[in-house]
DNA sequence: CGCTCTCTTGAACAGAATCAAGAACGGTGG
DNA sequence: CCACCGTTCTTGATTCTGTTCAAGAGAGCG
């Protein structure tokens, strides 16, 4: 079954925004990825004890936005976001779509205000974890503490080697390193590494990768054409791993 | 004076690449930007029992390299640093010039190796942090936990940010506001705003800006011939602020 | 059902890359 | 102190990748 008819997680049927009922990391899916991974029963515990409530954001909709002041982040239970910033003239820049397990809203850390944006790529579900409650726990807690630190290095680290892409690959080879990277994240979560249904538009595409909604258009075209992916419309299969993986050890732009 | 005649900071006699000297925050120039910022004496006191030893590298060597295992973080006293990944291929991408005050490592807390190399861009001082002992204290020095979150998500917002100049903006936009940004960092370590010197090549310069460095040089030589600044050799001086600043305003690629 | 947004594809154009050559600089050793 | 070497930098000519402009097809939504 396509990734894209599966429902991510059972909806609760209450109506409110903000649902109160308790989440559980121990018999969440999630656990291995987000932030109780590797923790023990103990420490388990003690990370529910502050996730205080669940939120939903409908598609379109923003999580946070720059400026407001920073209370939480926030671990994506289901669905996904586009996180970006904005320049003073209103010119967008999209700098990543997490997803299931993830977590946004470490941004605000640094001036006690967000300074990214994160919108829903379709209607998600969060769990909202207040940061100061999160701090004073991960410091009687060391291995909470280290995966915090472990998670927010990853960030770093994620941004960083996205930087490669941006500034050293020819526009068919961002492409290929977007599939890839969306593959193995979506297998990371138990769903298919080879077909997958993209979420943003082309146009998100565009900006995330830095180059135009046509030239996205016109690269997926050419990799369905020479048989490396399959592509209809948002659905891809990718047909020929070992040919992406190639396109990106050519000597590049 | 101009900067680059300026001794950064006095060289300490000894020919030790490791220096045993107790480095003493409290009495450091640079403790408002660095890690201390913000830290009442106390909280500063338990900060200056964890930093082992100064350490001294050579222009053109490395700090540290991807693969090496991660015990500490770094906090640069003196000189400046290029920290860069390389793709399997041996592709380097600069992600960053990290000056004085500014914490490096970070990105080795996520795999409990480093990722990124850093490279002394000029003779550098470093104070090492040991980080087990550093997140030990941080759970028992709440200000400490949270300046070094405030700094990791520093790192992240301004990542973000940069993405914004690889994504969205021309070469002579990406040169702008890398040398506004080089200006602003000098301002706030106390030293002109309006004349620095660079410490990077044009190779350099364009491989973190992703551009060639032909392009580097013909933008700066034409910002030079506006009037904008004056360009000699590695010497840098902002004649009209403004207009590199109303660069960036324009709509961009 | 019609509207809007998204996507695809084509043609012309432009910005930056590439190739090339020479000048300037910095370090080394005679 | 100066000649030499390699590296860095500048500048020009050419090429090419990706953008821009344009038009039509398709999909989603009220």
């Amino acid at each position: 079954m396509p990734l894209h008819e599966l429902p991510a997680y059972p909806r609760p049927s209450s109506r409110l925004a903000v649902v109160a009922a308790p989440p559980m990391c121990s018999s969440c899916s999630l656990k291995g990825l987000c932030l109780p991974a590797g923790l023990e029963a103990g420490a388990m515990k003690r990370l529910g004890e502050l996730i205080s409530c669940r939120r939903r954001i409908r598609r379109g909709d923003s999580l946070f936005t720059a400026g407001a002041p920073f209370r939480s982040i926030y671990a994506i239970r289901s669905g996904s976001l586009k996180s970006c910033v904005y320049s003073e003239d209103g010119q967008e820049q999209i700098t990543g779509f997490p997803m299931a397990g993830e977590l946004v809203g470490l941004d605000g850390i640094a001036h006690g205000q967000h300074v990214i944006n994160a919108v829903a790529l379709e209607d998600t579900e969060v769990c909202v974890i207040g940061f100061s409650m999160l701090e004073e726990i991960a410091g009687q807690v060391p291995q909470l503490q280290r995966q915090l630190h472990r998670l927010m290095s990853r960030e770093i680290v994620g941004d960083r080697q996205f930087m490669m892409v941006l500034g050293t690959m020819r526009a068919d080879q961002r492409v290929a390193a977007f599939l890839l990277n969306l593959s193995r994240r979506f297998e990371s979560r138990g769903y298919s590494a080879a077909e997958f249904h993209l979420r943003m538009t082309r146009r998100e595409i565009g900006n995330y990768l830095g180059i135009e909604l046509e030239t996205v258009s016109r690269t997926l075209s050419r990799l369905d054409d020479a048989g490396c992916i399959a592509v209809d419309a948002k659905l891809v299969r990718i047909l020929d791993r070992s040919a992406l993986v190639g396109l990106l050890a050519e000597p590049a732009r």
